[in-house]
DNA sequence: AGCCTTTGACCAGCG
DNA sequence: TCGCTGGTCAAAGGC
């Protein structure tokens, strides 16, 4: 599963008949946030249909980007995330 | 000992 | 009202 600098608990998984993929269901681990992110992918090909869903908001700041495409600061996102639900698509990047 | 990860079952909304 | 799907919680095992 791909970092995207914050922390998550995986709280389940279910297979999406309707989309034919599988769906892992993330948490923050902070208390203080209501963030959830899920991730679906092909059950054949989970690098060639990776897919993002953010939902909610993070209640605390930034954390350490571990993963980051550009080095510090240049996250995929500092806490825009209060936009309500970001769609990330890996193959269907808007912008 | 604490935290994280994984699987099954249950609940709610819709047709 | 029933069946199905999507989403969430709980328990056990390993590091």
């Amino acid at each position: 599963m791909p970092e995207d600098g914050y922390e998550w608990k995986k709280y389940g998984q279910k297979y999406i008949k309707n989309i034919q993929k599988i769906r892992s269901y993330f948490r923050c681990r902070h208390k203080l946030c209501g963030a959830k992110k899920k991730v679906e992918w092909h059950p054949s090909d989970p690098s060639s249909d990776l897919r993002i869903v953010y939902d909610g908001a993070h209640q605390h700041g930034s954390p350490p980007a571990a993963a980051s495409p550009a080095g510090p600061g240049a996250a995929a996102g500092s806490n825009r995330y209060e936009l309500g639900a970001q769609y990330f698509g890996g193959g269907a990047r808007p912008q």
